[in-house]
DNA sequence: GCCGTTTTCGGCCCGACTGTTTTCAGTCG
Protein backbone atom coordinates (compact mmCIF):
# COMPACT_ATOMS: atom_id res chain seq x y z
CA UNK A 1 0.00 0.00 0.00
CA UNK A 2 1.27 3.44 -0.97
CA UNK A 3 0.62 4.80 2.40
CA UNK A 4 2.30 2.91 3.91
CA UNK A 5 5.30 3.31 2.16
CA UNK A 6 5.63 6.93 2.20
CA UNK A 7 4.82 6.80 5.92
CA UNK A 8 7.91 4.64 5.83
CA UNK A 9 10.29 6.69 3.33
CA UNK A 10 8.88 9.95 5.34
CA UNK A 11 9.94 8.37 8.54
CA UNK A 12 13.48 7.13 7.47
CA UNK A 13 13.81 10.61 6.13
CA UNK A 14 13.75 11.68 9.52
CA UNK A 15 15.87 8.90 11.42
CA UNK A 16 18.76 10.21 8.83
CA UNK A 17 18.16 13.94 9.00
CA UNK A 18 18.47 13.07 12.95
CA UNK A 19 21.32 11.05 13.21
CA UNK A 20 23.00 13.82 10.94
CA UNK A 21 21.66 16.44 14.05
CA UNK A 22 19.83 18.52 11.58
CA UNK A 23 17.04 20.91 12.52
CA UNK A 24 14.69 19.15 15.15
CA UNK A 25 11.66 21.03 13.35
CA UNK A 26 12.61 19.92 10.24
CA UNK A 27 12.61 16.18 11.57
CA UNK A 28 9.51 16.56 13.17
CA UNK A 29 7.72 17.62 10.12
CA UNK A 30 9.08 14.75 8.35
CA UNK A 31 7.68 12.41 11.90
CA UNK A 32 4.01 14.01 11.66
CA UNK A 33 3.61 13.71 7.71
CA UNK A 34 4.78 9.94 8.24
CA UNK A 35 1.86 8.91 11.17
CA UNK A 36 -0.53 11.69 8.97
CA UNK A 37 -0.01 9.07 5.94
CA UNK A 38 0.53 5.83 7.87
CA UNK A 39 -3.25 6.72 8.90
CA UNK A 40 -4.81 8.36 5.80
CA UNK A 41 -7.65 6.95 4.98
CA UNK A 42 -7.81 7.40 1.23
CA UNK A 43 -5.18 5.69 -1.27
CA UNK A 44 -2.78 8.39 -2.57
CA UNK A 45 -2.34 7.77 -5.72
CA UNK A 46 -6.20 8.15 -5.97
CA UNK A 47 -6.42 11.07 -3.69
CA UNK A 48 -3.80 13.07 -5.36
CA UNK A 49 -5.67 12.77 -8.99
CA UNK A 50 -8.73 14.91 -8.34
CA UNK A 51 -6.76 17.09 -5.15
CA UNK A 52 -4.13 18.94 -4.47
CA UNK A 53 -1.82 17.14 -1.56
CA UNK A 54 -1.40 20.15 0.46
CA UNK A 55 -4.82 20.42 1.42
CA UNK A 56 -3.59 17.89 3.46
CA UNK A 57 -3.34 19.12 7.06
CA UNK A 58 0.84 18.44 8.05
CA UNK A 59 1.52 18.27 4.15
CA UNK A 60 3.43 21.15 2.59
CA UNK A 61 4.39 22.33 -0.59
CA UNK A 62 7.97 20.09 -0.20
CA UNK A 63 6.59 16.70 0.97
CA UNK A 64 3.74 16.55 -1.35
CA UNK A 65 6.51 16.89 -4.42
CA UNK A 66 8.12 14.08 -2.51
CA UNK A 67 4.77 12.13 -2.65
CA UNK A 68 4.37 13.03 -6.61
CA UNK A 69 7.71 12.11 -7.12
CA UNK A 70 7.11 8.49 -5.33
CA UNK A 71 3.98 8.14 -7.55
CA UNK A 72 5.46 8.73 -10.69
CA UNK A 73 9.05 7.21 -10.66
CA UNK A 74 8.48 4.73 -7.83
CA UNK A 75 11.22 6.68 -5.38
CA UNK A 76 12.01 9.71 -3.57
CA UNK A 77 15.42 11.21 -4.41
CA UNK A 78 15.16 12.73 -1.21
CA UNK A 79 15.91 9.35 0.77
CA UNK A 80 18.78 8.07 -1.38
CA UNK A 81 20.47 11.82 -1.04
CA UNK A 82 20.38 11.64 2.90
CA UNK A 83 20.93 7.87 3.41
CA UNK A 84 23.89 7.89 0.92
CA UNK A 85 26.65 8.49 3.14
CA UNK A 86 25.08 6.52 6.64
CA UNK A 87 25.39 3.12 6.69
CA UNK A 88 22.70 1.04 6.75
CA UNK A 89 23.14 -0.84 9.83
CA UNK A 90 22.08 2.73 11.61
CA UNK A 91 18.70 2.57 9.92
CA UNK A 92 18.04 -0.89 11.89
CA UNK A 93 19.76 0.13 15.19
CA UNK A 94 17.74 3.42 15.25
CA UNK A 95 14.92 1.03 15.88
CA UNK A 96 16.39 -0.56 19.29
CA UNK A 97 14.79 1.07 22.80
CA UNK A 98 16.78 3.41 24.22
CA UNK A 99 19.86 3.61 21.02
CA UNK A 100 18.39 7.02 19.76
CA UNK A 101 20.66 9.29 17.40
CA UNK A 102 23.00 11.36 19.38
CA UNK A 103 24.37 7.75 20.82
CA UNK A 104 24.54 6.09 17.89
CA UNK A 105 26.11 8.96 16.08
CA UNK A 106 29.00 9.07 19.57
CA UNK A 107 29.56 5.23 18.72
CA UNK A 108 29.96 5.88 14.72
CA UNK A 109 32.14 8.80 15.22
CA UNK A 110 34.46 7.40 18.18
CA UNK A 111 34.51 3.88 17.22
CA UNK A 112 32.63 3.72 13.72
CA UNK A 113 30.24 1.50 14.82
CA UNK A 114 27.93 1.23 11.79
CA UNK A 115 25.80 -1.87 12.51
CA UNK A 116 24.33 -4.35 14.92
CA UNK A 117 27.46 -6.95 14.87
CA UNK A 118 29.95 -3.99 15.46
CA UNK A 119 28.19 -2.10 18.10
CA UNK A 120 27.59 -5.79 20.24
CA UNK A 121 31.22 -5.74 19.72
CA UNK A 122 32.12 -2.97 21.33
CA UNK A 123 30.00 -3.19 24.06
CA UNK A 124 31.75 -6.78 24.33
CA UNK A 125 35.41 -5.38 24.76
CA UNK A 126 34.57 -2.33 26.75
CA UNK A 127 34.98 0.62 24.11
CA UNK A 128 31.70 1.90 24.51
CA UNK A 129 31.49 2.45 27.94
CA UNK A 130 34.54 4.12 28.22
CA UNK A 131 33.77 7.11 25.78
CA UNK A 132 32.70 10.38 27.25
CA UNK A 133 29.27 10.64 28.06
CA UNK A 134 28.71 6.82 28.40
CA UNK A 135 28.78 4.71 31.22
CA UNK A 136 28.79 1.25 32.30
CA UNK A 137 24.85 1.36 33.21
CA UNK A 138 24.02 3.41 29.85
CA UNK A 139 25.74 0.47 27.91
CA UNK A 140 24.05 -2.46 30.03
CA UNK A 141 20.73 -0.65 29.43
CA UNK A 142 21.55 -0.68 26.02
CA UNK A 143 22.63 -4.21 25.81
CA UNK A 144 19.14 -5.34 27.56
CA UNK A 145 17.66 -3.59 25.02
CA UNK A 146 19.27 -5.48 22.19
CA UNK A 147 18.59 -8.93 24.21
CA UNK A 148 15.04 -8.33 24.09
CA UNK A 149 14.56 -6.93 20.38
CA UNK A 150 16.19 -9.99 19.53
CA UNK A 151 14.49 -12.38 21.55
CA UNK A 152 10.70 -11.34 21.84
CA UNK A 153 10.61 -10.53 17.68
CA UNK A 154 7.96 -7.96 18.73
CA UNK A 155 9.18 -5.16 16.96
CA UNK A 156 6.38 -2.91 16.58
CA UNK A 157 3.72 -6.06 17.55
CA UNK A 158 0.73 -4.75 18.42
CA UNK A 159 -1.62 -6.78 20.10
CA UNK A 160 -5.69 -7.13 18.92
CA UNK A 161 -7.90 -5.02 21.61
CA UNK A 162 -9.91 -7.53 22.33
CA UNK A 163 -7.36 -9.53 23.53
CA UNK A 164 -6.14 -7.82 25.91
CA UNK A 165 -9.37 -6.24 27.68
CA UNK A 166 -8.78 -9.75 30.35
CA UNK A 167 -5.37 -7.81 30.63
CA UNK A 168 -6.04 -4.85 31.62
CA UNK A 169 -9.25 -5.59 33.42
CA UNK A 170 -7.51 -7.42 36.43
CA UNK A 171 -4.61 -4.83 36.61
CA UNK A 172 -7.17 -2.22 37.05
CA UNK A 173 -8.74 -4.13 39.53
CA UNK A 174 -5.52 -4.90 41.35
CA UNK A 175 -4.73 -1.29 41.78
CA UNK A 176 -8.13 -0.56 42.43
CA UNK A 177 -7.50 -1.48 45.77
CA UNK A 178 -4.69 0.84 46.64
CA UNK A 179 -5.68 4.00 44.07
CA UNK A 180 -8.68 6.27 44.29
CA UNK A 181 -9.38 6.47 40.11
CA UNK A 182 -7.81 3.71 37.46
CA UNK A 183 -8.86 4.29 34.02
CA UNK A 184 -7.13 3.02 30.88
CA UNK A 185 -6.28 5.65 28.30
CA UNK A 186 -4.26 5.69 25.38
CA UNK A 187 -5.42 3.60 22.41
CA UNK A 188 -7.25 1.75 24.03
CA UNK A 189 -9.58 4.58 25.43
CA UNK A 190 -10.00 5.97 21.89
CA UNK A 191 -11.06 2.50 20.71
CA UNK A 192 -7.98 1.43 18.55
CA UNK A 193 -8.30 -2.04 16.77
CA UNK A 194 -4.75 -2.65 17.77
CA UNK A 195 -2.87 -1.60 20.76
CA UNK A 196 1.47 -1.47 21.22
CA UNK A 197 1.26 -1.21 24.99
CA UNK A 198 -1.60 -0.13 28.05
CA UNK A 199 -1.65 3.24 29.38
CA UNK A 200 -3.04 3.29 32.80
CA UNK A 201 -4.11 6.63 35.05
CA UNK A 202 -4.51 6.75 38.54
CA UNK A 203 -5.21 9.04 41.09
CA UNK A 204 -4.15 9.23 44.82
CA UNK A 205 -2.71 11.48 47.34
CA UNK A 206 -0.25 8.63 48.20
CA UNK A 207 1.12 8.07 44.92
CA UNK A 208 4.10 6.08 46.06
CA UNK A 209 2.29 3.39 47.70
CA UNK A 210 0.42 3.17 43.91
CA UNK A 211 3.78 3.02 42.04
CA UNK A 212 5.36 0.39 44.48
CA UNK A 213 2.28 -1.92 44.52
CA UNK A 214 2.32 -1.50 40.63
CA UNK A 215 5.83 -2.32 39.84
CA UNK A 216 5.51 -5.55 42.62
CA UNK A 217 2.60 -6.95 40.60
CA UNK A 218 2.90 -10.57 39.61
CA UNK A 219 2.99 -10.93 35.71
CA UNK A 220 5.75 -8.41 34.95
CA UNK A 221 9.22 -9.41 33.65
CA UNK A 222 10.57 -6.16 34.08
CA UNK A 223 10.55 -2.87 35.56
CA UNK A 224 11.90 -0.49 33.08
CA UNK A 225 11.24 2.70 34.72
CA UNK A 226 10.12 3.58 37.95
CA UNK A 227 9.72 7.35 39.58
CA UNK A 228 7.52 9.13 41.96
CA UNK A 229 4.60 9.34 40.03
CA UNK A 230 5.63 6.73 36.95
CA UNK A 231 6.41 3.40 36.13
CA UNK A 232 7.14 1.63 32.62
CA UNK A 233 7.03 -2.49 33.17
CA UNK A 234 7.06 -5.20 30.78
CA UNK A 235 4.48 -7.83 31.18
CA UNK A 236 5.71 -11.22 30.89
CA UNK A 237 2.44 -12.61 29.68
CA UNK A 238 1.56 -11.21 26.73
CA UNK A 239 4.38 -9.58 26.60
CA UNK A 240 4.02 -6.04 26.35
CA UNK A 241 4.56 -2.75 28.12
CA UNK A 242 2.06 -1.35 30.41
CA UNK A 243 2.80 2.74 31.71
CA UNK A 244 0.97 3.80 35.13
CA UNK A 245 1.22 7.45 35.80
CA UNK A 246 -0.18 8.83 39.23
CA UNK A 247 -1.67 12.26 39.59
CA UNK A 248 -3.40 14.52 42.58
CA UNK A 249 -7.59 13.84 42.02
CA UNK A 250 -7.37 18.14 41.04
CA UNK A 251 -5.64 16.71 38.42
CA UNK A 252 -7.73 14.08 36.64
CA UNK A 253 -8.92 15.52 34.00
CA UNK A 254 -5.94 17.10 32.89
CA UNK A 255 -3.92 13.63 33.23
CA UNK A 256 -6.89 11.52 31.24
CA UNK A 257 -6.59 14.18 28.42
CA UNK A 258 -2.81 14.06 28.30
CA UNK A 259 -2.66 10.25 28.47
CA UNK A 260 -5.53 9.33 26.19
CA UNK A 261 -3.79 11.43 23.34
CA UNK A 262 -3.47 10.87 20.24
CA UNK A 263 -0.24 12.03 20.15
CA UNK A 264 -1.20 14.56 17.34
CA UNK A 265 -4.59 15.84 19.15
CA UNK A 266 -2.68 17.18 22.29
CA UNK A 267 -0.17 18.43 19.88
CA UNK A 268 -2.57 20.31 18.56
CA UNK A 269 -4.24 21.39 21.73
CA UNK A 270 -1.19 22.70 23.14
CA UNK A 271 -0.57 24.96 20.22
CA UNK A 272 -4.00 26.28 20.53
CA UNK A 273 -3.67 26.88 24.01
CA UNK A 274 0.06 28.65 23.59
CA UNK A 275 -1.39 30.95 21.04
CA UNK A 276 -3.56 31.87 23.61
CA UNK A 277 -1.37 32.49 26.21
CA UNK A 278 -1.88 29.34 27.92
CA UNK A 279 0.07 26.44 28.55
CA UNK A 280 -1.21 22.64 28.84
CA UNK A 281 0.68 19.82 30.79
CA UNK A 282 -0.50 17.14 32.58
CA UNK A 283 -1.64 18.80 35.72
CA UNK A 284 -3.71 21.41 34.56
CA UNK A 285 -4.30 24.35 32.16
CA UNK A 286 -2.00 27.44 33.12
CA UNK A 287 -2.37 31.24 32.19
CA UNK A 288 1.57 31.97 33.65
CA UNK A 289 0.92 30.21 36.90
CA UNK A 290 -2.73 30.41 37.62
CA UNK A 291 -4.39 26.46 36.62
CA UNK A 292 -7.56 27.32 35.02
CA UNK A 293 -8.45 24.02 34.19
CA UNK A 294 -7.59 20.62 34.99
CA UNK A 295 -9.78 19.01 37.44
CA UNK A 296 -12.24 17.50 34.52
CA UNK A 297 -11.51 16.47 31.09
CA UNK A 298 -14.31 18.79 29.63
CA UNK A 299 -12.58 21.90 31.71
CA UNK A 300 -9.49 21.46 29.69
CA UNK A 301 -11.59 22.12 26.24
CA UNK A 302 -13.60 24.90 27.02
CA UNK A 303 -10.61 26.58 28.64
CA UNK A 304 -9.43 26.59 25.09
CA UNK A 305 -12.55 27.77 23.23
CA UNK A 306 -13.18 24.00 22.30
CA UNK A 307 -16.44 22.26 22.10
CA UNK A 308 -15.47 18.39 24.21
CA UNK A 309 -14.20 16.36 21.59
CA UNK A 310 -14.97 12.29 22.69
CA UNK A 311 -11.92 10.43 22.78
CA UNK A 312 -12.40 7.68 19.85
CA UNK A 313 -12.21 10.67 17.58
CA UNK A 314 -9.00 12.79 18.68
CA UNK A 315 -6.67 11.54 15.81
CA UNK A 316 -6.24 15.53 14.89
CA UNK A 317 -8.50 14.79 11.55
CA UNK A 318 -10.68 17.67 11.56
CA UNK A 319 -12.04 17.12 14.77
CA UNK A 320 -10.40 20.28 16.43
CA UNK A 321 -11.59 22.24 13.31
CA UNK A 322 -15.04 21.61 13.85
CA UNK A 323 -14.26 21.46 17.96
CA UNK A 324 -13.43 25.18 17.05
CA UNK A 325 -16.52 25.88 15.36
CA UNK A 326 -18.67 24.24 18.00
CA UNK A 327 -20.11 21.95 14.95
CA UNK A 328 -19.19 18.63 16.03
CA UNK A 329 -21.59 15.75 15.03
CA UNK A 330 -23.29 14.10 17.69
CA UNK A 331 -21.54 10.49 17.33
CA UNK A 332 -23.19 7.19 18.61
CA UNK A 333 -23.13 6.65 22.40
CA UNK A 334 -22.55 3.94 24.00
CA UNK A 335 -26.01 4.21 25.55
CA UNK A 336 -27.75 4.22 22.49
CA UNK A 337 -27.13 0.39 21.74
CA UNK A 338 -30.36 -1.33 21.86
CA UNK A 339 -28.77 -5.27 20.76
CA UNK A 340 -27.14 -7.63 18.95
CA UNK A 341 -27.87 -8.39 15.60
CA UNK A 342 -25.45 -11.10 14.78
CA UNK A 343 -25.45 -14.02 17.48
CA UNK A 344 -24.53 -18.01 16.98
CA UNK A 345 -26.50 -20.73 18.98
CA UNK A 346 -26.16 -24.11 19.70
CA UNK A 347 -28.25 -24.40 16.72
CA UNK A 348 -25.19 -23.93 14.72
CA UNK A 349 -21.94 -23.57 15.87
CA UNK A 350 -22.86 -21.90 19.01
CA UNK A 351 -22.35 -22.68 22.76
CA UNK A 352 -25.96 -21.79 24.25
CA UNK A 353 -29.41 -21.94 23.81
CA UNK A 354 -30.98 -19.53 22.33
CA UNK A 355 -33.15 -18.88 25.54
CA UNK A 356 -29.39 -18.75 27.48
CA UNK A 357 -28.77 -16.29 25.38
CA UNK A 358 -31.80 -13.94 25.61
CA UNK A 359 -32.07 -14.60 28.86
CA UNK A 360 -28.22 -13.18 29.11
CA UNK A 361 -28.30 -10.40 26.84
CA UNK A 362 -31.74 -8.85 28.70
CA UNK A 363 -29.85 -8.24 31.68
CA UNK A 364 -27.04 -6.85 29.43
CA UNK A 365 -29.93 -4.36 29.15
CA UNK A 366 -30.12 -5.23 25.91
CA UNK A 367 -33.73 -4.69 23.89
CA UNK A 368 -33.77 -7.24 20.81
CA UNK A 369 -31.57 -9.58 19.89
CA UNK A 370 -30.77 -11.71 16.03
CA UNK A 371 -30.14 -15.21 15.90
CA UNK A 372 -28.16 -15.78 12.68
CA UNK A 373 -26.79 -19.20 12.66
CA UNK A 374 -24.98 -20.67 10.01
CA UNK A 375 -27.09 -21.86 6.48
CA UNK A 376 -26.58 -25.64 5.63
CA UNK A 377 -23.37 -25.79 3.40
CA UNK A 378 -21.28 -24.32 6.25
CA UNK A 379 -21.15 -28.32 7.51
CA UNK A 380 -17.82 -27.49 9.10
CA UNK A 381 -19.88 -24.64 11.36
CA UNK A 382 -23.32 -27.13 11.96
CA UNK A 383 -25.08 -24.96 9.56
CA UNK A 384 -28.91 -25.88 9.25
CA UNK A 385 -30.75 -27.50 7.30
CA UNK A 386 -34.00 -25.94 5.98
CA UNK A 387 -36.01 -27.74 8.29
CA UNK A 388 -33.70 -27.28 11.20
CA UNK A 389 -34.25 -23.25 10.56
CA UNK A 390 -38.06 -23.60 10.19
CA UNK A 391 -37.88 -25.89 13.64
CA UNK A 392 -35.41 -22.74 15.24
CA UNK A 393 -37.68 -20.34 14.35
CA UNK A 394 -40.65 -22.20 15.65
CA UNK A 395 -38.66 -22.10 19.10
CA UNK A 396 -38.16 -18.56 18.67
CA UNK A 397 -41.71 -17.86 18.21
CA UNK A 398 -42.46 -19.77 21.54
CA UNK A 399 -39.81 -17.58 23.25
CA UNK A 400 -41.01 -14.28 22.21
CA UNK A 401 -44.08 -15.16 23.49
CA UNK A 402 -42.83 -16.13 27.26
CA UNK A 403 -40.38 -12.87 27.43
CA UNK A 404 -41.40 -9.43 27.91
CA UNK A 405 -39.67 -6.16 27.29
CA UNK A 406 -37.45 -8.73 24.92
CA UNK A 407 -37.43 -9.84 21.44
CA UNK A 408 -35.38 -12.04 19.52
CA UNK A 409 -35.23 -11.73 15.82
CA UNK A 410 -35.23 -14.80 13.66
CA UNK A 411 -32.11 -14.80 11.54
CA UNK A 412 -29.92 -16.33 9.34
CA UNK A 413 -26.00 -16.07 8.30
CA UNK A 414 -26.25 -17.23 4.92
CA UNK A 415 -23.57 -18.33 2.66
CA UNK A 416 -23.09 -16.84 -0.49
CA UNK A 417 -21.71 -19.85 -2.60
CA UNK A 418 -18.63 -19.93 -4.71
CA UNK A 419 -21.22 -20.05 -7.39
CA UNK A 420 -22.46 -16.59 -6.43
CA UNK A 421 -25.74 -18.01 -4.92
CA UNK A 422 -27.12 -17.91 -1.32
CA UNK A 423 -27.43 -20.94 0.69
CA UNK A 424 -31.04 -20.86 1.02
CA UNK A 425 -33.91 -20.07 -1.29
CA UNK A 426 -36.01 -17.43 -1.03
CA UNK A 427 -38.97 -19.17 0.02
CA UNK A 428 -37.19 -20.09 3.39
CA UNK A 429 -35.16 -16.29 3.90
CA UNK A 430 -38.95 -14.97 3.70
CA UNK A 431 -39.81 -16.50 7.09
CA UNK A 432 -36.85 -14.87 8.67
CA UNK A 433 -37.03 -11.49 10.33
CA UNK A 434 -33.44 -10.58 9.37
CA UNK A 435 -31.05 -11.89 6.52
CA UNK A 436 -26.92 -11.20 7.01
CA UNK A 437 -25.34 -12.36 3.69
CA UNK A 438 -21.59 -13.69 4.32
CA UNK A 439 -18.64 -15.22 2.58
CA UNK A 440 -17.02 -18.26 3.68
CA UNK A 441 -15.65 -19.68 1.09
CA UNK A 442 -14.06 -18.81 -2.08
CA UNK A 443 -12.08 -16.11 -0.85
CA UNK A 444 -10.58 -15.41 -4.75
CA UNK A 445 -13.14 -16.18 -6.63
CA UNK A 446 -15.45 -13.10 -7.99
CA UNK A 447 -16.04 -11.85 -4.41
CA UNK A 448 -17.14 -8.58 -5.45
CA UNK A 449 -19.63 -9.96 -7.95
CA UNK A 450 -20.93 -12.45 -5.78
CA UNK A 451 -21.87 -9.48 -3.22
CA UNK A 452 -23.07 -7.39 -5.24
CA UNK A 453 -25.12 -10.68 -6.66
CA UNK A 454 -26.27 -10.95 -3.29
CA UNK A 455 -27.19 -7.30 -2.49
CA UNK A 456 -29.63 -7.55 -5.40
CA UNK A 457 -31.84 -10.02 -3.86
CA UNK A 458 -34.29 -7.79 -1.69
CA UNK A 459 -34.47 -10.53 1.10
CA UNK A 460 -30.74 -9.59 2.02
CA UNK A 461 -30.50 -6.76 4.59
CA UNK A 462 -27.05 -6.98 5.64
CA UNK A 463 -23.57 -7.90 4.05
CA UNK A 464 -21.40 -9.63 6.78
CA UNK A 465 -17.99 -8.48 7.74
CA UNK A 466 -17.75 -7.47 4.38
CA UNK A 467 -13.75 -7.53 3.95
CA UNK A 468 -13.39 -10.71 5.74
CA UNK A 469 -10.44 -9.87 7.06
CA UNK A 470 -8.70 -11.23 10.35
CA UNK A 471 -6.52 -8.31 12.08
CA UNK A 472 -2.92 -9.97 12.11
CA UNK A 473 -4.03 -13.30 10.53
CA UNK A 474 -5.10 -12.47 7.21
CA UNK A 475 -6.00 -9.91 4.90
CA UNK A 476 -9.55 -9.93 3.30
CA UNK A 477 -10.94 -11.12 0.53
CA UNK A 478 -10.18 -10.01 -3.34
CA UNK A 479 -12.81 -7.57 -2.77
CA UNK A 480 -13.07 -4.27 -4.92
CA UNK A 481 -14.91 -2.31 -1.72
CA UNK A 482 -16.02 1.20 -3.67
CA UNK A 483 -18.02 -0.72 -6.00
CA UNK A 484 -19.96 -2.46 -2.55
CA UNK A 485 -20.23 0.75 -1.07
CA UNK A 486 -22.01 1.71 -4.66
CA UNK A 487 -23.67 -1.38 -4.92
CA UNK A 488 -25.30 -0.66 -0.91
CA UNK A 489 -26.12 2.78 -1.69
CA UNK A 490 -27.64 1.80 -4.50
CA UNK A 491 -29.98 -1.21 -2.98
CA UNK A 492 -30.16 0.02 0.78
CA UNK A 493 -28.03 -2.73 1.84
CA UNK A 494 -26.64 -2.17 5.00
CA UNK A 495 -23.49 -3.11 6.09
CA UNK A 496 -22.06 -4.69 9.35
CA UNK A 497 -19.31 -3.87 11.36
CA UNK A 498 -18.57 -6.86 12.95
CA UNK A 499 -17.51 -6.81 16.38
CA UNK A 500 -15.79 -9.48 17.09
CA UNK A 501 -12.65 -8.63 18.12
CA UNK A 502 -10.46 -10.21 15.56
CA UNK A 503 -12.38 -9.21 12.48
CA UNK A 504 -13.68 -5.41 13.61
CA UNK A 505 -14.58 -5.76 9.89
CA UNK A 506 -15.93 -2.60 8.37
CA UNK A 507 -12.78 -0.98 9.97
CA UNK A 508 -13.41 2.57 10.91
CA UNK A 509 -12.01 4.43 7.47
CA UNK A 510 -14.21 2.30 5.66
CA UNK A 511 -17.26 3.02 7.94
CA UNK A 512 -16.59 6.26 7.63
CA UNK A 513 -16.29 6.30 3.94
CA UNK A 514 -19.62 4.40 3.38
CA UNK A 515 -21.24 6.69 5.70
CA UNK A 516 -20.48 9.69 3.56
CA UNK A 517 -22.75 7.66 0.92
CA UNK A 518 -25.68 7.50 2.92
CA UNK A 519 -25.01 3.62 3.65
CA UNK A 520 -26.60 2.35 7.18
CA UNK A 521 -24.82 -0.03 9.35
CA UNK A 522 -25.64 -2.68 11.55
CA UNK A 523 -23.52 -4.17 15.03
CA UNK A 524 -23.12 -7.67 15.35
CA UNK A 525 -20.65 -9.54 18.01
CA UNK A 526 -20.95 -12.72 15.61
CA UNK A 527 -20.77 -14.29 19.20
CA UNK A 528 -21.08 -17.93 19.83
CA UNK A 529 -20.60 -17.97 23.26
CA UNK A 530 -22.21 -15.44 25.74
CA UNK A 531 -18.46 -14.63 26.73
CA UNK A 532 -18.60 -12.95 23.54
CA UNK A 533 -21.32 -10.73 23.98
CA UNK A 534 -19.63 -8.24 25.96
CA UNK A 535 -17.59 -7.30 22.44
CA UNK A 536 -20.37 -5.21 21.15
CA UNK A 537 -18.48 -2.16 23.12
CA UNK A 538 -15.82 -2.47 20.08
CA UNK A 539 -18.75 -2.21 17.64
CA UNK A 540 -19.90 0.36 18.77
CA UNK A 541 -16.26 2.23 19.21
CA UNK A 542 -15.52 1.38 15.66
CA UNK A 543 -18.45 3.59 15.02
CA UNK A 544 -17.28 6.19 16.78
CA UNK A 545 -14.13 6.32 15.25
CA UNK A 546 -16.01 6.50 12.26
CA UNK A 547 -17.71 9.33 13.29
CA UNK A 548 -21.75 7.23 13.01
CA UNK A 549 -24.45 9.10 14.79
CA UNK A 550 -27.00 7.28 16.31
CA UNK A 551 -29.60 7.56 12.99
CA UNK A 552 -26.49 5.93 10.81
CA UNK A 553 -26.56 2.39 13.04
CA UNK A 554 -29.58 0.31 13.19
CA UNK A 555 -28.96 -1.06 16.65
CA UNK A 556 -29.62 2.07 17.76
CA UNK A 557 -33.62 1.90 16.78
CA UNK A 558 -36.51 0.88 18.70
CA UNK A 559 -37.63 -2.54 17.89
CA UNK A 560 -40.74 -1.20 15.70
CA UNK A 561 -38.16 1.28 13.67
CA UNK A 562 -35.73 -1.48 13.29
CA UNK A 563 -38.70 -4.05 11.58
CA UNK A 564 -39.32 -1.25 9.13
CA UNK A 565 -35.94 -0.63 8.01
CA UNK A 566 -35.48 -4.84 7.90
C1' DG B 1 9.54 21.35 6.51
C1' DC B 2 5.02 23.42 8.00
C1' DC B 3 2.07 27.17 9.11
C1' DG B 4 -0.85 31.79 10.15
C1' DT B 5 -7.58 35.17 14.99
C1' DT B 6 -0.21 38.76 16.17
C1' DT B 7 2.83 36.37 11.43
C1' DT B 8 4.61 34.77 4.28
C1' DC B 9 9.05 35.14 8.73
C1' DG B 10 9.98 33.22 12.81
C1' DG B 11 8.23 30.46 15.50
C1' DC B 12 7.43 25.20 16.28
C1' DC B 13 4.02 20.90 23.16
C1' DC B 14 5.54 19.51 27.49
C1' DG B 15 7.32 16.82 31.14
C1' DA B 16 9.22 12.18 33.52
C1' DC B 17 13.02 9.26 34.19
C1' DT B 18 17.95 7.78 33.65
C1' DG B 19 22.69 8.27 33.75
C1' DT B 20 26.56 10.95 33.73
C1' DT B 21 27.30 14.87 35.28
C1' DT B 22 28.12 19.04 39.25
C1' DT B 23 23.76 21.41 35.95
C1' DC B 24 22.25 18.72 31.94
C1' DA B 25 21.71 15.68 27.71
C1' DG B 26 19.39 11.81 25.85
C1' DT B 27 15.40 9.14 25.28
C1' DC B 28 10.76 8.29 25.66
C1' DG B 29 5.79 9.00 25.57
Amino acid sequence: MINQELSEIFNTIADALEFKGENPFKINAYRKASRILKDFSENLREFSEDHPLTCISGIGDGIAKKIKEYIATGKVSKLEEVRKDIPAGIFEMVRIQYLGPKTLKLAYEKLGVGSLKQLKKVINDGSLSRIPGMGPRKVERIMDAIHLSETTQMKNKRFVIGELFPVIEEIVSKLKNVADEVVPCGSYRRMKETLGDINLLATSNQKKKVIDFFVSLQNIDEVLNVGPTKAIVLLKNPSLQVDLRVVNPDSFGASLQYFTGSKAHNVALRTIAKSRGLKINEYGVYKTNRKVAGKTEESIYSSIGLEFIPPEIREDTGEIELAKEHALPKIIDYRDFKGDLHIHSNYSDGIESIAELANHAKKMGFKYIAICDHSRSVTYAGGLSKDKLLEKNEEIDRLNKKLKNFTVLKGTEVDILSSGRLDYPDSILETLDIVIAAIHQGFRRNVTARLIDAMNNPLVNIIAHPTGRLINIRNGYDVDLDKVFEQAQKTGTILEINAYYERLDLNDRHANKAKSMGIHFSIGTDAHNIGMLKYWKLGVGIARRAWLEKNDVINCYPLRKLKAIL
